[in-house]
DNA sequence: CTAGAATCGGGATGGGCGTCCCGCTTGTTT
DNA sequence: AAACAAGCGGGACGCCCATCCCGATTCTAG
């Protein structure tokens, strides 16, 4: 077949197109499956019991992402994108003092309704060798906006970003009930004695 | 040999005596060997690497300590002991308010110079399966101090053992650098707009 | 010093997982 | 409808790890 390249038909996409329709199915079905199981069970299922749940072999799972990393990669790069954008935007809405604390509230919410998320953002260097572009751009709103923050003394001077990660990753863990009173309590101590 | 079980030799100990001295060595060797490999590296080092390191087979191990979680008992129990024991004397020698953040902030040390204890806080079940005993016993003093300290109105109502869980096994995923802002972070938060 | 039992070493075993491959099936094009 | 390439399934392979086992070695009692 070949593929023409006619026009403006740019491959630059990751290939949705010149696919057969049953395989553009079957790639669509296990990107959902694997989102979905990924945010329930976390990043530790098997490829195999992905493949299982979404009804086809193993062997095309891995054609069209030839490693689960590639899999991870698909999955997360579209929502990591689209927070990096709620980041952006949230820098633009909010005063300086409070853009941080809608930013790190907006990435626990979305965490702690995902586990793959949480265990994404708790590892460090995963999420920034991730998409490349992705993870290292949404670390770096986050961290801005952490230096911002400080600088305007609505978040405790002494605290590093690290101290940040480590809070937000403790916040992704609180999946069940309430999770209210930790954000509560850390947003609280970050903002330490500063002026309310 | 049969040990013949004279007078008061009880054998409740796991059996330190009866043992050739070369297996009491090495045992001990073992032990030191595995604490330390779990305290920098963390828990997933293999028990091959671990015997590697101790100058023995890893069948000698796997004798001493059939199962890698019967290892872990073994360097882990005394410790927790130890911690429980303090755990007490902190309730009895602070007051009721600031009991529950001396423990607090002895654990998160503790964790804090440990990999491997600071993964076991983190997993919840496998540290209350540990010891059976030990680990129980120092997740109920610490939850008794939680509900004391909270009775006095000097730790927030609102939040929740697992929150303090989550929050605790943050600070101690903090190993290097200063230690001091998140937990200080973390324990002004949770005293809340508490009266000082 | 010697016999015999306790202990050792590290190879063998089994299970889990990610990735690759190949004979078969299915969609697509003419 | 037929032919051919694209895609499929799932078994095969390789790796890592914990655990078990047994012939070789070392301690110790006598």
């Amino acid at each position: 077949m070949a593929v023409p390249l006619v026009d403006g038909e740019v491959p630059t996409m990751t290939d949705e197109r010149a696919l057969r329709a049953d395989a553009r199915r079957n790639r669509a079905r296990v990107l959902e499956v694997a989102a979905e199981v990924f945010a329930t069970e976390g990043l530790s299922v098997p490829v195999h019991e992905i493949a299982r749940r979404a009804g086809v072999g193993t062997g095309t799972v891995s054609r069209h992402f030839p490693t689960k990393e590639d899999l991870l990669v698909a999955i997360m790069s579209n929502r990591l994108v689209r927070l990096t954008a709620e980041a952006d935007e949230i820098a633009r809405r909010e005063d300086p003092g409070t853009a941080f604390f809608a930013l790190f509230t907006a990435l626990v919410r979305e965490g702690a309704s995902d586990c793959g998320l949480a265990e994404l953002a708790g590892t460090e260097r995963r999420l920034d060798a991730l998409g490349q572009r992705a993870g290292a751009d949404l670390c770096g709103r986050l961290h801005e906006l952490l230096a911002t923050a400080q600088k305007a003394g609505n978040v405790r001077a002494d605290v590093g970003y690290a101290d940040i990660r480590a809070l937000m990753s403790a916040c992704m863990s609180r999946k069940e009930d309430p999770l209210g009173p930790i954000l509560s309590v850390v947003i609280d101590g970050l903002r330490g004695g500063a002026s309310g």
